[in-house]
DNA sequence: CGTGTGTTTGATCGCTTTCAAGTTCAGTGG
DNA sequence: CCACTGAACTTGAAAGCGATCAAACACACG
């Protein structure tokens, strides 16, 4: 046992040992000796729900890979209104190669653990190995088709239709195999009802009623404002209006 | 001048030779004899406005570039609400790589002009080809954008800020020099007002509301339909709400 | 000169927002 | 352990904006 580990794991920095992102993320796309030398120049660190991850002046920390917690992109208007527009979770890769603008700020919606690379390392990485540009394009495809999906939500949906799709949404992020099921389930919400009706593109009276509105039909339970529990995910999608 | 020309066309195929693809557009990445090779297997053909382009049952097709004409891509709900999740415009490049399903729509917003591939060619020339790829991402990358950019817009602006937001971004695509400036412009809108009602959100009525309401403040004209005359495009910007 | 499609305009309805209290919950100090 | 405090959330009443329903208008085409 221990024999076949040192197999696959020689030359793995220990950083990257119990790293997701090294399976399901990016950094699968690098060799070894690659890892190793990412490894030297990146830090592991903690941000707490509500920091600030891409702050417009702060731009010298580059990329991060995010370990665990959700990160919320958002776009805002000159007078105030927010938009909350991607989600990201772990492994996510964090970060927009190839350009320094976008107007996108990032903040951690829960406690996050970031792993950091320098800008610089990462964009010479890039230019060395096609395979960690296909990741990233492949991550990057499957971020536009979330946003996509998220247009028809925000354009034609009604209140109702949205807040039972962001349950549907959550949940299926947080328990991926109820998320396809029909039957019960339960979460914790990663986010406040300001940041449900900043996604959503409604007030934090809306979603709130439409909640309750849920809660009344029986279609979920609410505990401690944050706790969700589902007893037939198919009913909770009709109201979702596909 | 023909000498000159030679030098740089030197075994670029004809059907390439005026082509907008072979420098903006992905074709760039292709060395000539990857140019050439590409050229034997694809084919430049006509479609009339509204015709559809990735229909889920002909998916044949594979990949093309646009060469002229706007595409618009939708998405729609199971009662028949649609949403337009995406424009696209000459040269860009049409079609999904690494994935066959995403229930998107792509259909002729005008007359279209394609060249077309097969699917497996491109398939292998994005393998052999980094810089392929890596113009790929950057098209992702900047549709990311623009899908991120109008959830801020159907999420949070009013239907007059968003009826001016489409003009401002038509203007743009039409007129790049004059999408940044102030001064005035004129064009024709690509899209009947039940399309610009699902791009945005809305329903025909209201954008023609705010149509009316544009015209009447003499912030825009309007002949014809589809003939739009804007004074001061800051004027015009006042009324997007950023 | 009709016919049909696309657009505008009008009147009314209803959903979501807005404004304004309440209520619950987590954290703090007595 | 419990009362206090502030933030987050819920609930209520009223207003407003965009949707809906309906009709008129404009233009292209046969």
């Amino acid at each position: 046992m221990s024999r076949r580990q040192d197999v696959h794991t020689a030359g793995i920095p220990v950083l990257c040992m119990a790293c997701e992102a090294r399976h399901r993320g990016v950094c699968g796309a690098l060799a070894p000796e690659q890892l190793v030398a990412l490894a030297k120049t990146s830090s592991k660190h903690h941000v707490d729900s509500g920091g600030e991850l891409v702050g417009d002046a702060e731009t010298v920390e580059g990329y991060s890979n995010i370990l665990s917690g959700v990160v919320k992109l958002t776009k805002s208007l000159p007078d105030g209104r927010e938009q909350i527009v991607g989600l990201q979770f772990a492994p996510d890769f964090l970060g927009r190669p190839f350009q320094a603008e976008s107007a996108i700020t990032a903040q951690a919606a829960t406690g996050v653990v970031l792993c950091s690379f320098p800008k610089r390392t990462i964009d010479r990485l890039i230019r060395e190995s096609p395979e960690l540009e296909h990741r990233l394009h492949a991550q990057t495809l499957r971020e536009l088709d979330e946003a996509r999906s998220w247009m028809l939500t925000l354009g034609r949906k009604t209140a109702l239709e949205k807040v039972a799709s962001y349950l549907l949404l959550i949940a299926s992020y947080i328990d991926p195999e109820a998320g396809a099921a029909s039957g019960a389930t339960s979460f914790d919400l990663p986010m406040s009802r300001l940041e449900i009706a900043d996604f959503l593109g409604l007030t934090i009276e809306t979603v709130s009623r439409q909640l309750t509105k849920l809660k009344v039909e029986g279609v979920i339970g609410i505990a401690q404002n944050r706790h969700i529990t589902v007893d037939s995910i198919d009913r909770l999608r009709q109201r979702s209006g596909g």
